[in-house]
DNA sequence: CGAATAAATCTACCCCTGGTAACATATTTA
DNA sequence: TAAATATGTTACCAGGGGTAGATTTATTCG
């Protein structure tokens, strides 16, 4: 007869576990799934989310998650990659029988802020979380990630067009900056709807503010 | 016979003076001293200076700093107002005698860049310092209090022209944005000269991408 | 097959930084 | 003079990133 349930080591949260190499031969977690695990709790706990937590989703402990991803910024650095090929995807997708240039860049933003606003826990996480050791903030970093193949789209078009490409570092981040903040304003005060802000800034990125000759936009920053 | 040099306490490191209220009734440091002495080792020392290394600077102990100023948000906070003046006076004077609309803009972003080139630790504390209870990271707050000012004038502007005024604050953001990150990555490689800088910008901003019809941007973020 | 080695894991800790409680000294006020 | 108030410092706490070392199982080698 069973007195005691024979509890299941292995599974369910690390302090019911013992230590040691589990049984099987099987891994506890592997990256992909520390991955999946962290994701699941920023959606779940909004981005402040620890290092300690993150292991606990993955019913695991801190050194498993150091030693299968890195550090903190390593952790940072694979989400934002992985955040940021899904904007691409998602943008290739919507910029298929765009009828014009404009309404090109038009679809690709609105996919952009589609899928933001879809997972902004996210996108927080990967965009503000402070990361020691890096004084230009993860923003930046995310936007390297986005800002250099425009940059050659850019440059490549520039020359196309027997204009200068020097513009187009400049104007990569200048335009991912430009996308990065105004969603992120939106983001967080939801003013009115995604289409309406998808349209702003289209108008802004193709226009620039010259299209009503204004006097002197005297600009404070 | 003096044996023992009478050592000053009230000045010196704090660990060499005594605690309670020093005497003559004077203070040691106001909180205009500590946000000076912020400044000071911030620009010393880099973005990365704990709150015990800027009341060191100031020769006094962490209660003090934390009594006078509050708690490190609101440190950055009342930087980064500091700093945003700066950017706009900067600018103001910048901007007379411009002989254009664009002209004036060109001058402003100039300035921007020559302000932030010249105390670069200032500005990446305000813009990159880790701040918890803040999700949306300190570089928006910092744009708020530039995007604000500038969406009325857009505002203005866009009402005086019989245009539709609502794209204001979508282009504020998006503008602050796009200096921002732009100004940002330069910072970091600093690949040509400023001047450069903000002729790039001056023109995306003024005229957008339609320039020159591009076939079809496809632009990955 | 048995022993040594490798692999995988957890517990318990360290360190650093933001923040505060308790206490000490001087000035002002009743 | 005694109480209240203003100004300081020391010593500590809490939380989070990161790691050393012990512990258990698997694998390999003589």
């Amino acid at each position: 007869m069973i007195l005691v349930e024979p509890v299941d080591f292995e599974r369910g949260n690390p302090s019911s576990r013992r230590p040691g190499r589990p049984r099987g031969g099987r891994v506890l977690a592997d990256r992909d799934q520390l991955l999946e695990a962290a994701e699941a709790v920023i959606r779940r706990n909004g981005p402040d989310v620890t290092m300690e937590a993150i292991a606990a989703e993955a019913t695991v402990s801190k050194p498993i998650l150091y030693r299968n991803i890195g550090d903190k910024d390593a952790l940072v650095t694979v989400l934002a990659e992985r955040f940021v090929d899904r904007i691409n995807v998602a943008g290739s997708v919507a910029v298929v029988g765009a009828e014009s240039a404009r309404d090109g860049l038009r679809r690709v933003i609105g996919s952009l802020v589609a899928v933001v606003e879809a997972d902004r826990n996210v996108f927080l996480y990967v965009t503000s979380v402070g990361s020691n050791s890096n004084p230009f903030g993860e923003a930046l970093r995310l936007a390297d990630r986005s800002a250099q193949p425009l940059a050659e789209q850019l440059a490549a078009q520039r020359r196309a067009d027997g204009l200068d490409p020097a513009v187009a570092l400049t104007w990569a981040y200048g335009i991912v900056g430009a996308l990065h903040f105004a969603t992120m304003w939106w983001l967080r005060n939801e003013p009115f709807e995604p289409a309406q802000l998808a349209d702003h800034l289209t108008e802004l990125l193709w226009s620039g503010l010259s299209a009503a000759q204004p006097r002197k936009p005297r600009k404070p920053r």
